[in-house]
DNA sequence: ATCCGTATTGAGACATGGTATCATTTAACC
DNA sequence: GGTTAAATGATACCATGTCTCAATACGGAT
């Protein structure tokens, strides 16, 4: 079983390192991106086939509450990709009309985030910042906007 | 039917001023706050008996395609809840142990949403801004958090 | 107000995503 | 190695969202 950094932060916590676990973040660790719960099962299907159904979903909902990963929506209703937050943290851009995401690094959101624990009482772990519009392939491709 | 102005954001952009629509538009900004599906299809049923599963699921699409609402998660893996953004965006944080959402008004964001779309090439047109972390009264109700 | 063309709808079967249960296994600690 | 409680896997189950298609209603023109 690999060790990861993100890994002992589960067994910090307070929680087993287990096989199902590590292969789950493994996965995710590897595939680095946006990946539906779909993709997930099947990946960790093929690297250890004994590992449940349940036990997926389990570790899914495990690393989003210790603000590992997070799962977002690109597309309307339909199902949520989960993304990495390798530092606690994750920001991208969601093109309404292709769903495709793009990725940037800095969003200065460090002083943000101080003063809202300082009025709110909270302690912050992490963030996710979505920007949503319109890509220029599909401004290009002349799209609905009629607003200006 | 009641027109607001958000209703008519859909005329604008090509779309039907429709009663489902209107319906379930009206269900979620009468709301205010963070809605589950289920909440939102009893509520629209409660009004209009005569509108369909489908149409509130496509209306809730539609609706976050042209960033009026959007669907996020406050637990895990879980039911999304949709969240009204009446000027295109939101900001909350949500408490990682008890669900509970706290809702901020002020980002600062406008300066990064303009560098971003000159950097990109992109047209934006809302976002959504979550942080995770531990609300105060689960603090005090004592928490694992062995991080220092 | 009425007509027309087309986007949208409602119904419900269907597909997919996620969860509960519980006997069995396994990680963590000694 | 032994102990114990957390975690697992299998599977049945439930909830959430989607597809199809005939019927309907919006919006524009008259």
């Amino acid at each position: 079983m690999i060790i990861s950094p993100r890994l002992e932060r589960l067994r910090d916590a307070g929680y087993k390192l287990t096989t199902a676990r590590a292969t789950v973040l493994g996965v995710i660790e590897t595939h680095e991106g946006h990946m539906t719960s779909a993709e997930i099962l099947d990946e960790v299907s093929k690297r250890d086939s004994s590992i449940g159904r349940a036990s997926v979903f389990r570790t899914l909902d495990l690393l989003t509450r210790l603000a590992i990963i997070r799962p977002t929506y690109t597309s309307g209703s339909a199902t949520p990709t989960y993304v990495l937050m390798p530092d606690g943290h994750h920001h991208h851009i969601v093109c309404v009309q292709c769903h495709q995401t793009i990725e940037f690094e800095d969003c200065g959101l460090g002083v943000l985030s101080e003063r809202l624990e300082a009025e709110f009482g909270v302690k912050l772990t992490g963030h996710l910042l979505e920007f949503y519009g319109v890509c220029g392939d599909c401004s290009e491709a002349g799209v609905v906007d009629d607003e200006g």
